[in-house]
DNA sequence: AATATATTTTAGACTAATCTAAATTTTATA
DNA sequence: TATAAAATTTAGATTAGTCTAAAATATATT
């Protein structure tokens, strides 16, 4: 049985590991959880007399196959609840990090599996991001960043990199979501500022922006 | 921001002082909590320097205003939780109050508010407990206990006062739940012990049993 | 390659929540 | 009412998770 905080560690290592590749570093931790860097550090000891991680002094850490089980269970929880909070209690996409935070570390294989049922098995949640099934197997579809799409090829948005309130905000505003259809126009050589058509309206969006949306071309 | 500990301590003083009147002791505490005496003459202290409980030494505890407040929010939350998982998660009512104790701690008063008008307001939980609105007010039906109701006087079962698991799957095979109808057909001297009729059928049922079933008349 | 910088670890301390054992106070009983 | 028993509190220790400051190691730069 972890803790609450053993299983953010995990959790934080889990994605850390998903971006970079190879072994994740003790500030990158540090920086995800908000400690620093020595307690980092006595987490990974105590995670790694867990055989949760693989760890050797000064060269940061990998899960174990049993670790990944475990990060990946929290993650099926976090994104069932997220769409559960969207689905049914009218929180839009940018309001349910936190909450889901929270549900994440609730213990109940018949709560999970049930809300899974409830939700009729949703395989992707309201960011995009696959959810694991009771096997804690996910299939993502293979999806490129908006930066990337080329000139007129039709594409439709399947998720988005950045997660903050502030930029879902925005794309709320510009009316970009999950399934808008999206057609570059025109790629500005200058500063890669991209002209696109979303949905039924054209509009312009920085390439930040474009680096922050996924497509499924 | 209480912690989980403290919002503990908070709801077991709470329901403790609806079955005693007057102060809560230390040791009444101590055995619901699972903790040793001297845990708790601690946690009296430290909510007592919050302003939540008054605490005189050997004198146990009351919750101020604000204690009750806290704990009310506490209660709202597991018995909502209490009616989501029994409504639409096939949950049994013997099984949800394990989960419920961990649901209970979410923070979040968009979840709460919306749990509650998903579910259509709920004005009592699975076990027919009232469900405090969000203004923390709830309105019991007053009920009597099965030993209270008259020789074949018709009631109702509302609610009950044991929650334990075994108690509650011998109610289900004996087809006793919440809005089942029952008259006492007969009253026996020797014992106490009742022939009772529920719904359909007719059974016998000890003291115990029947104490512990709330039946509006 | 030597040195400076950045990263990571160690050592020792702190807080919240708990415990045990001993001391104190209250309550019950003779 | 004096004494025994029960309840409660105090004192001091423990554990998990954190911190700061100093030491050790790795990486980058000249």
């Amino acid at each position: 049985m972890q803790t609450l905080s053993t299983e953010n560690y995990l959790k934080a290592i889990y994605h850390a590991s998903q971006s970079a590749s190879g072994t994740v570093a003790t500030t990158s931790i540090a920086n995800k959880i908000g400690a620093k860097p020595s307690s980092v550090t006595d987490m990974f000891k105590k995670l790694s007399d867990q055989k949760l991680v693989k760890y050797e002094k000064y060269q940061g850490v990998s899960l174990t196959s049993e670790g990944v089980k475990m990060a990946l269970r929290i993650v099926r929880k976090h994104r069932l609840w997220e769409s559960f909070l969207v689905s049914n209690l009218n929180f839009n996409w940018d309001e349910v990090h936190q909450v889901a935070e929270q549900l994440e570390h609730i213990q109940s294989e018949k709560l999970t599996n049930e809300l899974e049922r409830f939700l009729d098995y949703p395989t992707h949640d309201p960011h995009g991001d696959p959810i694991p099934n009771r096997a804690l197997f996910m299939k993502s579809y293979n999806k490129i960043l908006l930066t990337e799409l080329p000139l007129n090829k039709e594409g439709v948005c399947v998720g988005v990199k950045d997660n903050s309130s502030d930029f879902l905000r925005y794309l709320d505003r510009r009316q970009i979501g999950i399934g808008t259809p999206i057609l570059v126009l025109h790629r500005e050589d200058f500063d890669q500022s991209l002209h696109i058509q979303a949905g039924n309206s054209t509009l312009m969006i920085t390439q930040k922006t474009a680096e922050n949306i996924y497509i499924k071309p």
